[in-house]
DNA sequence: AGTATGATCCAT
DNA sequence: TGGATCATACTG
């Protein structure tokens, strides 16, 4: 087994954002905050592709305070709010100008464990850590404040740990929530570890 | 300045 | 099936 290696810019920075969230799956993802190390393995992913994509917010260029961040050279972290509740974590990819981005759902936990179970309010270790989106940034104390932070730094970094997970274990299908962007919500841009307990229950509708 | 709406989650 | 809860984005 080599030894874990962080991801570099240069895996972001590729210009085919389906295949870095494909191949995120299997990869490591932890955040360090005053010293507490938590995190686990990518078990789901979407991606969101640039202008061309009617789900993604920066869907027909659009360029406002909160997709500027979009538009940077991949590697940095893209943080928002949604619903009032729930911040949703996002690597921006691609090279600066375009704005791609990749939404990582869960994880499986393997770092921090009661950290993780402490910071989502839960009193014992369940599926309902880090299954979903909203849950991820909660158990790894990822906030709005984290928009922008760069994935080369102490705080938050994804890493390889040398696990080659077959293309038949991962699982396509269509995104969650995103019914409103017509004929690009049947896109197959949503990835799983196929089998995970770990993989959010949420499921996509038509 | 007002308003509608969400890349969610959970309890009912 | 709807309520929580608010930043964002768009309208006028």
């Amino acid at each position: 087994m080599p030894a874990p290696r962080k991801l570099p810019d240069a895996f972001f920075a590729r210009p085919d954002v389906v295949t870095i969230a494909q191949e995120l799956i299997g990869k490591y993802f932890f955040t360090s905050f005053d010293g507490i190390l938590t995190g686990g393995m990518v078990v789901e992913t979407e991606a969101y592709s640039g202008d061309n994509d009617a789900a993604c917010h920066a869907h027909l260029g659009r360029r406002t305070k909160r997709t500027q961040i979009m538009y940077e050279h991949g590697g940095v972290a893209y943080v928002y709010l949604i619903y009032g509740i729930y911040s949703l974590f996002n690597i921006v990819t691609n090279t600066e100008g375009t704005a791609d981005a990749v939404l990582i759902r869960a994880i499986e936990p393997t770092e921090g464990l009661e950290e993780m179970k402490l910071r989502r309010g839960l009193d014992k270790i369940e599926t309902r850590l880090t299954a979903g989106p909203g849950l991820v940034t909660q158990a790894l104390g990822i906030s709005t404040h984290h928009n922008g932070t760069h994935l080369q730094g102490s705080e938050i970094w994804f890493e390889d740990h040398g696990k080659v997970i077959p293309e038949e274990e991962i699982v396509a299908g269509p995104r969650v929530g995103v019914a409103y962007a017509g004929a690009d919500a049947l896109l197959p841009w949503r990835f799983s570890l196929k089998g995970s307990k770990w993989v959010s229950k949420a499921k996509p509708k038509y």
